[in-house]
DNA sequence: CGGGTTGGTGAACGGCGCTAACTTAGCGGT
DNA sequence: ACCGCTAAGTTAGCGCCGTTCACCAACCCG
């Protein structure tokens, strides 16, 4: 059980070294408890052995103090894709292993995950929103994206080409944080055949963009057919 | 403003009177106030002129309350997804069709649909969830992929197919809802091809399952290349 | 050895979900 | 016509929450 005790005032210069404490201690305690809901700024002052509205010297209000937790958090995020991508072997490797890499950190930190990705959207500008989201992952997804369009494996503009795949995964994550006792397969699978399944729907959309249209199913499965191995893994199925 | 007014007492038999007038007080105020938050059990109370305890002779809590608002209005999303796809062109065409109306329905609910599918998973058990997850309409999402597969649009478990299409398509709905100060494109557009991309990646993924692995890329290209059309739309991308 | 500034505390407000104990309105039986 | 039982609520209150405001005490400088 952490220090229930009380703290000693902090030296005259040292005022801010509440902050880092509160921090961690909010940090520690969601961790713990898994549940936002039980992290209030009192449980969080009677850790750091400090009153209540101690914690308002440094954080605005509640939400300012469980946006510095996830700041925290998500730079780590950051840190966890650019090395899931570094020894990747192509250009569509490096979003398959980012891609993974985000499913698994929000299952590996799914309160913070939910506070960030899935809380109410504070009213803020489109430019915070921009610079914000995913902490700044996004714009590397951006560039991993550009760099498949330049070797022509997507087609489009890489912004929202790289904002359908984000859907996707982050869709992947939000389900198996929310539903967990939902029957889901075995986890390793499922998520990387979704990223996959999100990658190769861009690689195909570039190549049949004439067919997208509804009611164009033959033709589309003909032409994907083509794609099929030449000697086929399996006898070719019956189809009319 | 609706009634603050006191309310008469129910005759004698009519007791549960009170829990479908709780019911469509809470249901209002959630549509009104699109949060969650403000849906407090005295604020519901007070609206249906009625003391709060008086609630709990209906619902056990405030979730069970929450869940019914939102129990009823996810048979709505079943009727909706059924009346999408009734005039499809063909199987890939219903579950187009189903993606887009999933997620045009969650815009248009956002705080219902937050409350069911982002909310924190309530411990139930896993034949619960089953049956409860999106009110039903995944058993109906998981009998279009079957359509799929039957005509070897797909290849696959089509359980395992049908969660990785909702994937996509709830993170679509999920960061829309979540983030919308984000600077998203146009939304029609972007849910299309969004649910578009999902759907592709399976059919393309049955085609390509010998070359899932890391570093197949250029076979990947060259083989998915043979479904571009056959006269090019635009001059063959320069690869070399 | 003051005294001002920094780094806090204590009490309180209004609102929340929820519980327990109590009251009242209406109907059936005699 | 009246009694009594039970269904259909009410009132009061507990413990929690975020937040605010008035206050106080420790520290460092001169």
């Amino acid at each position: 059980m952490p220090e229930t005790t009380v703290r000693r005032r902090a030296p005259r210069g040292q005022g801010s070294a509440l902050r880092g404490e509160v921090l961690r201690a909010a940090m520690d305690l969601l961790a713990e408890t898994g549940d936002e809901e039980s992290v209030s700024l009192r449980a969080v002052a009677k850790r750091v052995g400090v009153s209540a509205p101690a914690i308002y010297l440094h954080f605005a209000d509640k939400q300012a103090l469980l946006d510095a937790v996830c700041e925290a958090v998500f730079e780590a995020l950051h840190v966890r894709m650019l090395a899931a991508s570094a020894n990747a072997a192509d250009a569509f490797d490096v979003l398959r292993r980012q891609g993974i890499a985000y499913v698994e950190f929000a299952l590996e930190n799914p309160e913070h995950y939910r506070i960030i990705m899935m809380g109410k959207a504070v009213a803020l500008t489109a430019e915070d929103a921009a610079v914000h989201v995913a902490g700044g992952s996004f714009n590397y997804l951006v560039a991993s994206v550009q760099e498949c369009v330049d070797q022509g494996v997507f087609e489009g503009e890489p912004v929202h080409l790289a904002m359908r795949l984000w859907a996707a995964t982050h869709g992947l994550a939000a389900l198996l944080i929310s539903k967990p006792s939902f029957p889901w397969p075995p986890l390793e699978e499922l998520i990387a055949s979704t990223v996959v399944m999100a990658g190769l729907g861009l690689v195909l959309e570039a190549r049949v963009t004439d067919l997208l249209g509804a009611g164009m199913l033959p033709e589309l499965v003909e032409r994907v057919d083509r794609a099929r191995p030449a000697a086929p893994l399996r006898p070719t199925k019956k189809r009319t």
